[in-house]
DNA sequence: CACTTGACTTAGACATTGTCCATTGTAGGA
DNA sequence: TCCTACAATGGACAATGTCTAAGTCAAGTG
């Protein structure tokens, strides 16, 4: 993560050791925590972070499109530090667990004009549901 | 939507006046209200129904599957009639309008086993985001 | 190194969306 | 018409997210 860090600080980002623990939280693949569960991780190393700099950190990552928000379940947005390569999502309907995918073809090629009502598409979101192998074995 | 009315009743629905209300609310192509919004609506028609009872009464519609549960922004769910011809959504990012689209061609068969990491992949959702053509004219 | 300043952090109030429960009301059958 | 199980109600509660006023501090300046 100290590509991201290093990324932030050429962006003219004050560096402050919450920043610092939250973009050390969101490392890693197939991670997509919630606000809160990052607030909690964070807590874990900087006791004294506070729930607001954590969604104000999150927010400030997306806007600088190092950090990705999903609404794969209807509860709370998830943070996804895989922005760098195009992807999707397959989640599990019974626990929740998420693994990035990458389809085959382009969705958007697949929608034609009649269907479009005059819209500009710009982009595709595709979530695949089903059973974790151990959701479905039990 | 005597339709749908008959169907609920066929299937042992008890009518009140507050569930006639709803699923006259839910009626038409392309309709996606947020449960506040069929509330709003159903007022008008009904005043003194409650906030509880549109909230069990669209939860009844789901598990019956006649009203499908859609989440193209991350606020509110969004109730959906259009529960017998699958289809997926095309969302203004600015406005929010939300159309149902039939894109051809079918995404499960996109995603390969090497992508499925193990699971029993069931479903999929495809969102489609670009700008309306009245916010792509403004 | 000390100073300064504006950006950052904090705690908690507030907002929105949704759930739950005890009480009251009523649809529909006997 | 009466009964009763099911439904509706209002309000408390929960989960998630936003906002603000006041205090704090990173980092540039000299
Ligand atoms: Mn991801
Ligand atoms: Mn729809
Ligand atoms: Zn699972
Ligand atoms: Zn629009």
């Amino acid at each position: 993560m100290s590509d991201l860090l290093e990324r932030l600080r050429g962006r003219g980002w004050r560096m402050t050791a919450q920043r610092r623990v939250v973009a050390e939280v969101l490392d890693g693949e197939h991670v997509h925590l919630t606000a809160d569960e990052v607030h909690a991780r964070a807590v874990a190393k900087l006791p004294e972070i506070s729930r607001a700099t954590v969604y104000n950190t999150l927010g400030e990552l997306v806007s600088l499109g190092e950090v990705l928000e999903v609404t794969t379940d209807k509860r709370a947005k998830r943070y996804d530090p895989n922005a760098h390569r195009p992807h999707h999502h397959l989640v599990c309907a019974r626990c929740g667990a998420i693994r990035d995918v990458h389809p085959n073809g382009n969705p958007l090629a697949d929608l034609p004009d009649s269907e479009r009502f005059g819209f500009t598409v710009s982009d595709v979101e595709v979530t695949y549901r089903g059973l974790c192998p151990d959701c479905a074995a039990a």
